[in-house]
RNA sequence: CGGGGUGUAGCGUAGCCCGGUUAGCGCGCCUGCUUUGGGAGCAGGAGGUCGGAGGUUCGAAUCCUCUCACCCCGACCA
């Protein structure tokens, strides 16, 4: 037998079957450009059903969507200053205009905060026209030249950020909060994936924001992935924006704001933990097409008699909202498109041949546990089918749930914690002080960062120097 | 930025050390027939500025110089 799928297996070589699973499964190519990647076809479609479901919920929220441009003015851009740091090493810059020089250079967008809020200074007059909630869907750049990997570091990615300004901090604080817990909700129950979630460090936290909290997954690598995250931004950007209203009390404020955003690293998580050997494995709440139906024949006869029943199958599987492709492609043989369409990581395979339509059955196959069932053609086969992906679903959260808490260790001894970084990586939870030298000195001992601090207080010892400690914290290596 | 490596058809590669027919093979692609329940078979066919520029030579994929791109290992990094 000829080896043309994923030739890489998952645990023996994680870093080549990611590869291979996104350019076979034909969500990506790379580009000519180091660091940008094509998003093609089937993996937009997982993409537009990420938005699409998150969209809702944004805007069942009160937030709106916005476009803002691409290009922005250098003095915008550093008129937050401890923002423009951050941020100016990775930043695109168009210097010119065919060929002559553009006076004032502009930069591609790294995120909209400033361009925004230059808008926002000008539209916010009174308290009546606050709270303001804008999203954008859109894409940002920002250089990266080393140790690109497609979804979860490229220069450009595809994401949503979304603005807001509210009159008090209090507003602004439960905006962070709510959005963080939208998004948790979403990443469980739609695309099956555990996380972790709490406050960044200082250090760790997006430039500009007084905190930020954040969603992290750990893969199968044990490295930790940043999945979302929710900024508080306090009065950083509406004090040097001046975006100031006219309050109740008939006196001037600033705004308090959050930004927050998900990008297509969700679709990277996705394909990490979830996928096998065999490819990509798609929850069916996010999954392009949910249900693959392939015919098998041997003459013309039983081809017509076998294409009628799937037009059937199909037409219910419509009706009720399933999302469903025939393979009656002639030029491949039903055994390639079984391993062609679990590679793409399509949920249920449903099989019909002459053998089936003898015995009013047809033959429906999980891609997550490749169990075969014989379900009967009369019997509405189109409601198990609909049970069966909810199933898939649970399943497929379940088994990354498990994967997810055996990355979980807790320590509370320097070296063991060293060790365990360095050998076994995963997520260590440990009491630190919160100082930055000891997060540095872990740092620099095993490469590893504070991925979240935990809400709840403690009361223990720093596990790197020995005084107090309020809160336990999650210590990874990192993408 | 420092060190190493690789560029030959859409993809994967042989040939390079030691210069010499028409640059070979596999996959894929096209045509036809037979096939189809776990990656089908046979027959015929199309497809190449050998990354680019310059040089050595009667003659360069092969040797030399420069250059570009990509990959790996380090340093740096929302």
């Amino acid at each position: 037998m000829v080896k043309i799928g994923i030739t890489e297996k998952k645990d023996e070589n994680f870093s080549e079957w990611y590869t291979q699973t996104v350019l076979k499964a034909e969500l990506i190519d790379y580009s000519q450009v180091k660091g940008f990647i094509i998003l093609r076809e089937y993996g937009f479609s997982i993409w537009e059903n990420i938005q699409s479901i998150l969209d809702k919920k944004f805007k069942k929220d009160g937030t709106k969507n916005a476009y803002f441009p691409l290009l922005i003015p250098e003095s915008l851009l550093n008129r937050e200053s401890e923002h423009f740091k951050g941020f100016t090493p990775e930043v695109f810059w168009v210097t010119k205009t065919g060929d002559n020089d553009i006076e004032n250079k502009l930069a591609i967008r790294p995120t909209s905060e400033t361009i925004a809020y230059e808008s926002y200074a000008k539209w916010i007059k009174s308290w009546r026209d606050l709270p303001l909630k804008l999203n954008f869907w859109n894409s940002v750049l920002r250089a990266e030249i080393k140790d690109t990997k497609p979804f979860i570091r490229t220069s450009e990615f595809l994401w949503q950020e979304g603005h807001t300004a509210h009159e008090t901090k209090e507003e602004a604080e439960k905006q962070v909060n709510v959005m963080l817990k939208l998004y948790k909700d979403f990443v469980n129950e739609y695309l099956a994936l555990p996380i972790l979630t709490g406050k960044k460090s200082d250090k760790e936290k997006f430039v500009g924001a007084d905190y930020t909290l954040t969603l992290e997954g750990i893969m199968p690598d044990g490295k930790a992935l940043q999945m979302g995250t929710s900024h508080q931004l306090g009065q950083n950007f509406s004090k040097p924006f001046e975006i100031s209203f006219l309050g109740k009390d008939e006196k001037q404020h600033f705004v308090w704001q959050t930004s927050w955003g998900v990008s297509w690293r969700l679709m990277g998580a996705l394909i990490m933990i979830h996928g096998d050997d065999k490819g990509l494995i798609l929850p069916p709440k996010i999954a392009p097409i949910q249900v693959v139906i392939i015919p098998i024949y041997y003459d013309e006869g039983k081809k017509n008699e076998i294409i009628k029943v799937i037009e059937k199958i199909k037409e219910q599987l419509d009706e009720k909202g399933v999302r469903s492709y025939v393979d009656s492609s002639e030029q491949h043989t039903p055994g390639w498109k079984f391993n062609q369409w679990e590679m793409k990581g399509v949920p249920i395979r449903v099989e019909i041949g002459p053998k089936d339509l003898d015995n009013d059955s047809l033959v429906v196959v999980k891609r997550n546990s490749r169990d075969k069932k014989n379900i009967a053609i009369s019997d509405n086969p189109a409601d198990s089918i609909i049970k069966e992906l909810e199933v898939i679903q649970e399943e497929l959260f379940e088994s990354a749930k498990m994967k997810h808490s055996e990355m979980i260790f807790k320590s509370d001894e320097y070296n063991e914690l060293c060790n365990r970084l360095t050998n076994d990586r995963g997520f260590i939870k440990s009491a630190w002080c919160g100082s930055r030298e000891c997060e540095d000195k872990i740092k620099d001992e095993t490469g590893a960062d504070v991925r979240l601090i935990e809400d709840e207080a403690i009361s223990s010892s720093c596990i790197v120097c020995g005084n107090d400690a309020t809160n336990s914290v999650y210590f990874a290596k990192s993408y």
